[in-house]
Order: structure tokens, then C-alpha cells, then sequence
RNA sequence: CGGGGCGUGGCGCAGCCUGGUAGCGUGCACCCUUGGGGUGGGUGAGGUCGCUGGUUCAAAUCCAGUCGUUCCGACCA
């Protein structure tokens, strides 16, 4: 893609509205616009970062065997009152009506009508077991967005269920979403933690929560620094008899540090603030049996389908990982959500060689597969650095008069941080830059981004 | 839902207290300049001062209401 075909902006203020440094920085880096309260339209950069995020998640779950399907997300009030929620479900569900005063609402979550279209579809033990997901926008009518799209009313969500004949099976089916996680967010190069959440119901349900460490975490996490054993909050304060409702976050952490691990009790706990982006849960038949989801055995006997439910908000991903990579400069995405993972700028437009070089360079990338934007426009070298930086391309390749004398570029990493006010100094002993030749660029290119990834 | 802040050109802000010709930075367009770290200079376009009503000779400014946005708390997960 060549910058000038592009449509995008970069910002030199942040809009006063954006409260964390993330979010500030992809509005600054024209990733997002915010459209309303909690509501954001992607631009093409974060949608590029999105499509990304949502392509990892798509591989690792059909490599986990799970089904995509697409739900709608507006929904008739019928599967709502039959599955008893229509009354009971808060403020937080958008309810309307259409012309003919029919009620409806936007989802805020999808496993009512999943469970209702499934009833007359699944009928056989036969069918079992199997693991359907989709990548849906979800609304829920949040009292107080905030944070950007970390807690955004409309946001984009990976829900997966899992239907097994019985609890043995529907374990195998957690364990299998669980490692699926374990290795999507490794993937994406984030530094994911798996703590154990409420584990609540009785018989043995499982619930694990996949979680970053994070400033602007909204919970935080009790984790023995031991045996590693970690859960959240609501778990230790059960384990340690704190009325953990009745406290804030601040003070739930400080009643909670330094007690003895529950697990090895012999460590002594950490607590951490956390930020969840992902939540997998061994359910039971206890919805499916509200739901009337049933199968028949070999016996011919109606039992209820063993379900599990496996969640990720990857607009989160996009928000936290942003919070959590970047620098005064800018973003520092992890290659593999990076909107581009390598931007090619020349230093000048005015010097017939360079452009050239730099055009055919673009060119080569671009027939070699390489994941390419071609910074063309006519503006001096230190805008387009500038730029680089607040997108954060992972790698800045700069076509310049000083390489081509040598028959080389310079090509930058983001991951350390380049110089933005030392404006006098020479970075080229940065070991974050490296030169390559000319003459075989993409092949060495390709080397360094294979290297580059987690 | 309770309490507070803010709404002035695309973005960031001043002006409001003490009513009287709407301003600054940045961005944008054009000209010159410069050309490997947001170059320097010049010219210019762009604003119903959120909206409605009130007070007044006169309202961005004072008053009331309303909408939007945001923060704290409560709520939710």
C-alpha cells in the first residue's frame, strides 16, 4: 500500500475525551474514532490491527475444531422470555421495537439464541460433541463507558460454545479451548496470564480467566509468588473470608497482599491489577437445561447437552495491547497485530535515485507477500519518522542518499525506542538498526520479520 | 441514579469573573524557502461560541432549561 493511495491522519494533540495513554495514542495514530459514548468506528489502520487480531483468533480456533458462525445481533424478544431473561436481564440490554411495535433488543450476549436455534437442531448423541464460535459486535448498555475500547459499550467479541454428551467429554472440550487461548495470546505476542475465576456452581464447573497485567486494570488478581498458583479477586476473597463486595479495588488489594497461598501454603501472595481479555467457562447442563437443549442418547433418552462458553474481547486486545506497548513516541504493537509490519519511507523525494529505489524496493515486498506500506509522500524525513513512530510500524526501512551510496537501507525496529529529541545525535550505532543491501532486500527483510515474531 | 467539570474553526486551548468588532497554537490551501528528525517566512480559507428561551440598547460572556461529553460514586461483569 502506498501511503498517498492510503486514507488515514495522525494527530499531534489528543482529542481531550481520550482518558488513557493507549487510547490516546490510536486516536492520535488514526486508528479510531469515537462516534459516540463508548461507541468507536474503527479507521482503516485499527481495522487492519482488528482484522489481525481476529484472523490469530480464527486460526488457532479451527485449529481447535471450533465452528465459525455468524449470529444475528439484533434479536426478537421471543428467545428472550423463553429463556426466562427477557424480565431479568438489567438496563444494560438495548431494547426497541420495530415498526409493528414488535420488541427486540441488541444482543449483549449471544448464548440465549444460540441455545434456542440449537434445541431444534441438535437432536442425536450422534451430533456430539462439537464447538461453534463467531466474531460478533455485542451491545450492552454500559452506566459509564470508559477507557476507550477497553470498556466500550459496543464492542467486538469472540464467543465459542462447546456441547458434549457429558461432563468427562465437556472437560476434554474446556482443556482443548484452553491451550487453543494459551497459544492465540502468545501468538499475538502479549504477555497473558491464566488465573482461576469464581469457580462457583457446584460439580466441579471450571472457570479461568485470561488476563494482562495492566495500570488501567479494572480487577485485580491474588497470585503466590511460590507456586504461581493465581486467581482473582472474588476467588481469594472467598478463600481468605473478605467481604469482597462491600470493598473497593484498592482496598480489596490491600487486605489481600501478603497473605499465604491457599494452593502450597507455605508462599506468601502478590496482588496484581488486571485487565481480562479472556474468559472460558465449564458450565454444566445447568443452561441447558433452562433452555431445553437436549440430545438423545443411544438409550433414547432425552439427556441435556454438557455446555462450555469461551469468550475474548478483541477490540481489548487492540486497547490494552496499546496501553501496554508504546512509548512516549507512540505505539509498539507486536508485529503480529500491527496494522503494517514494515513501512518503507524515503528520506527524500527530490533525489531521482532514491525514489527509485525506494519504488522498486515497495515493489519487491510487495510480490514477495511482505506485510508493506510505502511512506511516498513529499514531506521532509523527520514528519514521516514522527509518523512511523506513533503507528509504530514494527520496522522502518529508510531509503535514503546516505545507504545508496553503500548499496544499502537502514531498517529500523520499533521495540526500542529511536530518538524523537536528541534531534542532533546520529542513532545509527543504535542496535535496533541494522543495514541490509539493496540488492537482496526482501529475502533478508523476510529473514528479519520471521525472527521478529513470538 | 446522585454529585462535579467541560461544550468557542479539523484537533488542543484562551476569552466569560467585570456584557460592547471572536482570538492563539496546531492542522489545512497557495507562494517562496528547506530537504535524514514535525524547516523558516509570507498569504489565505475556515466559527449559527452545543441548542432553546430569558434579562439587556447590546450576550461567547449574566439567568433558566435542555442536549452532548467527561470525571467521582453507586450499579453491572
Amino acid at each position: 500500500m502506498r501511503y498517498t493511495k492510503y486514507f488515514t491522519i495522525t494527530l499531534r494533540d489528543a482529542p481531550k475525551d481520550a482518558d488513557t495513554r493507549g487510547h490516546a495514542l490510536m486516536t492520535r495514530a488514526g486508528f479510531l474514532k469515537q462516534s459516540t459514548s463508548g461507541i468507536y468506528s474503527y479507521l482503516p489502520l485499527g481495522l487492519r490491527s482488528i482484522r489481525k487480531i481476529e484472523g490469530i483468533i480464527r486460526k488457532y480456533m479451527d485449529e481447535a475444531c471450533s465452528v465459525e458462525v455468524l449470529l444475528p445481533m439484533v434479536q426478537s424478544s421471543d428467545v428472550w422470555i423463553r429463556s426466562g431473561r427477557w424480565e431479568v436481564y438489567g438496563k444494560e440490554m438495548l431494547r426497541f421495537q420495530d415498526r409493528s411495535g414488535r420488541d427486540y433488543c441488541l444482543a449483549p450476549t449471544h448464548e440465549d439464541l444460540l441455545a434456542d436455534m440449537l434445541r431444534t437442531l441438535v437432536n442425536s448423541y450422534s451430533q456430539l460433541p462439537f464447538n461453534l464460535y463467531q466474531i460478533q459486535t455485542k451491545f450492552r448498555d454500559e452506566v459509564r463507558p470508559r477507557f476507550g475500547l477497553i470498556r466500550g459499550r459496543e464492542f467486538i467479541m469472540k464467543d465459542a460454545y462447546s456441547f458434549d454428551m457429558d461432563e468427562e467429554s465437556s472437560l476434554v472440550s474446556y482443556e482443548v479451548m484452553r491451550q487453543a487461548y494459551v497459544k492465540l495470546f502468545r501468538h499475538m505476542g502479549l504477555d497473558v496470564r491464566e488465573i482461576e475465576a469464581d469457580s462457583g456452581e457446584i460439580g466441579g464447573s471450571l472457570s479461568q480467566e485470561f488476563v494482562v497485567l495492566s495500570d488501567i486494570g479494572e480487577d485485580i488478581a491474588v497470585s503466590c509468588t511460590s507456586c504461581g498458583y493465581t486467581s482473582n479477586a472474588e476467588v481469594a476473597a472467598e478463600a481468605f473470608g473478605v467481604e469482597a463486595d462491600s470493598l473497593d479495588v484498592e482496598a480489596l488489594s490491600e487486605s489481600l497482599k501478603g497473605t499465604k497461598c491457599t494452593r502450597c501454603t507455605t508462599g506468601t501472595n502478590d496482588v496484581w491489577r488486571v485487565l481480562e481479555l479472556g474468559h472460558i467457562f465449564n458450565i454444566g447442563t445447568k443452561y441447558s437445561v433452562g433452555a431445553n437443549l437436549t440430545y438423545k442418547g443411544k438409550d433414547g433418552k432425552d439427556r441435556p447437552v454438557h455446555m462450555g462458553s469461551y469468550g475474548i474481547g478483541v477490540g481489548r486486545i487492540l486497547a490494552v495491547a496499546s496501553q501496554i506497548h508504546s512509548d512516549e513516541a507512540g505505539l509498539q504493537l507486536p508485529i503480529n497485530i500491527a496494522p503494517f509490519e514494515v513501512c518503507i519511507a524515503s528520506a527524500t523525494t527530490r533525489d531521482v535515485e532514491v525514489v527509485n529505489t525506494a519504488d522498486t524496493l515497495y515493489q519487491q515486498c510487495v510480490e514477495a507477500g511482505i506485510d508493506v506500506i510505502y511512506d511516498d509522500r513529499d514531506v521532509r524525513a523527520g514528519v514521516k519518522f514522527a509518523d512511523a513512530e506513533l503507528i509504530g510500524y514494527p520496522f522502518l526501512v529508510v531509503v535514503g542518499k546516505r545507504g545508496l551510496a553503500s548499496g544499502t537501507v537502514e531498517v529500523k525496529a520499533r521495540t526500542a525506542t529511536n530518538n524523537t529529541t536528541d534531534t542532533d545525535t546520529d542513532n545509527d550505532t543504535d542496535n535496533a538498526t541494522v543495514s541490509l543491501p539493496i540488492s537482496d532486500f526482501p529475502a533478508e527483510m523476510q529473514k528479519i520479520l520471521d525472527r521478529a515474531r513470538p
